[in-house]
RNA sequence: GGCCCUAUCGUCUAACGGUUAGGACAUCGCCUUUUCAAGGCGGUAAUCAGAGUUCGAUUCUCUGUAGGGUCACCA
């Protein structure tokens, strides 16, 4: 491995501007930069912008932000330079283009003489012979001078079946049907991905390369142009398929996969969410599953990255953000939840209601609008026949009533406090034949509710002159 | 159709020839101060199938099956 040799890693991120970024995206950009981190290497940002048709408006400033929210910084990139610069492929054509003139001298290059139209008659014939559509198979004889109005094709040295290795997947290999005349520079000019990343990724002198799946079939393409170029490929890396929550389809866009940044919108943590891809489609092999980004820098290892795909999971990433929200400080949990919490209800006392019963910042706004926090701030109505207890009679139930009042006024105004109340109140309950038969009217009356926090919370929280007056409305 | 990849509980995964196949999420049950939540304890649940190699296969080989990728002037 390159890193052994004292090579210094370096690996990179290269999306296309295209829109958001999905959990795919990011957790291929994570598993670089942790890589990178691992080894004091170098993690760079490069923008893939060769397709002017599908680009869209205001995506790398989106890309950008994202990875920023999740902490994966880069080290070289469009925004901050680097040796490299610049980290835009549009912006880097003169590079593309000498080096299509080495491949065009060598022989490796050369104009694609057909119209579009003739092309689409190829591949549809392939299509109907059941065949796979190979390019080369109407390679021109001669080929002109290429002027820049045309396609510039790859071609092919020689046809033969490739055998490589693989970082994840170890050794692979794809017969010569793989290999085929691919386009280097479109006739608008712009290289394609297949060209660029690999000057790219030569030139910035990348030592990994994290990638999808779906590039192993045109990795023999790829292998082919080092070959014609005479340089060494960088350690391929290639990571399975993040696949849709509850199917086995490659979670994408189509596919209802979320913008990562809707993620911080409902409240998850950027070290959650690191947490949480880092583990789908890769684990450290020890049986602790909580990890702070930092630890990951440390345990991570591509040797141990999955070979099958991955189905992203909801409920345990819920799970897992809840686990992180745990290890904050108890301000910073307090901090979060207030911000949560609309105008109306921005009390500091509701924080040990809420904080057991939210596993992500958004689910205070469900909570709030599912009216779970109401009965502190009005008076409920409720049906009175819900004080009673099983089958026991209302004159028993108002006498419990009475007992809870009386002991209630026995605490001072200033010890009206959690465990003051939980005392008084426990202490009458065990005189009885079943605790339940106070404390169920108790919190019914206070609440107002079937289900809710227990009667001790929210007599704390509600003081205890309203309190008081609750349980008083409920024996009148 | 060609080429290629993948295959352990429902899900994410551990086990790099020998384990009662382990853990986590989910699920179910019990407990804890009535309900809900949280928490604690416990249960159900998996090696795709068939051959072969081996004293012994989840693990190695082959075949089948299933799923997926790819065959663009997209990345």
């Amino acid at each position: 491995m390159p890193d052994k040799t004292g090579e210094k890693i370096v690996t990179r991120f290269a999306p296309s501007p295209t829109g958001f970024m999905h959990v795919g995206g990011v957790r291929t950009a994570l598993y670089a930069y942790l890589w990178a981190k691992k080894h004091q290497g170098t993690f760079i940002l490069r923008i893939e912008d060769t397709d002017k048709e599908r680009e869209v408006e205001g995506s790398i400033g989106h890309i950008m932000e994202s990875l920023k929210w999740l902490g994966i910084d880069w080290d070289q990139g469009p925004d901050i330079g680097g040796p490299y610069a610049s980290y835009i492929q549009s912006e880097r054509l003169d590079l593309y283009k000498k080096y299509a003139d080495i491949l065009i001298q060598k022989g490796f290059a050369y104009p694609d003489p057909y119209t579009k139209e003739e092309l689409d008659a190829f591949r549809q014939k392939a299509d109907e012979e059941r065949k796979p559509f190979l390019y080369r198979n109407h390679r021109p004889e001669t080929f002109g001078v290429w002027d820049g109005t045309k396609a510039l094709r790859f071609k092919t040295p020689e046809i033969k079946s490739y055998h490589w290795s693989d970082a994840v997947r170890g050794e692979l290999s794809a017969g010569e049907e793989a290999l085929d005349d691919f386009i280097l520079i479109k006739s608008d000019g712009y290289p394609t991905y297949n060209f660029a990343h690999i000057i790219d990724d030569l030139q910035m002198n990348v030592t990994h390369i994290m990638r999808a799946d779906e590039f192993i079939a045109s990795t023999p393409k790829f292998l082919s142009l080092y070959d014609a170029l005479e340089i060494k490929p960088p350690v391929l890396v290639t990571l399975p398929p993040i696949l849709a929550d509850g199917g086995n389809k490659k979670l994408g866009k189509r596919d209802g996969a979320k913008d990562i940044l809707d993620y911080k919108k409902e409240g998850y943590l950027p070290d959650a969410m690191v947490n949480f891809l880092a583990l789908l489609g890769w684990n450290p092999g020890g049986e602790k599953e909580i990890f702070t980004k930092e630890e990951l820098i440390n345990i991570f290892d591509i040797s141990r990255i999955q070979n099958s795909g991955a189905q992203m999971n909801l409920e345990k990433l819920e799970w897992m953000n809840k686990e992180h929200i745990k290890l904050l400080p108890h301000e910073e949990i307090e901090k979060n939840i207030l911000a949560w919490l609309p105008e109306d209800k921005k009390d500091p006392k509701l924080i040990p209601v809420i904080i057991d019963r939210i596993s992500k910042w958004s689910d205070v706004t469900i909570m709030c609008e599912a009216g779970e926090l109401d009965l502190f701030f009005k008076t409920p109505e409720y049906d009175k026949t819900k004080l009673l207890f099983k089958a026991l009679p209302i004159e028993r139930i108002t006498e419990n009533l009475k007992k809870a009042i009386a002991s209630i006024e026995e605490i001072p105004e200033n010890d009206f406090n959690l465990e003051n109340i939980k005392n008084k109140l426990m202490s009458i309950a065990e005189t009885l034949e079943s605790r339940g038969e106070l404390l169920h009217p108790v919190r019914y009356a206070l609440s107002g509710q079937d289900k809710s926090p227990d009667p001790f919370i929210i007599a704390s929280i509600l003081g205890k002159n309203e309190t008081l007056q609750r349980l008083q409305k409920a024996i009148s």
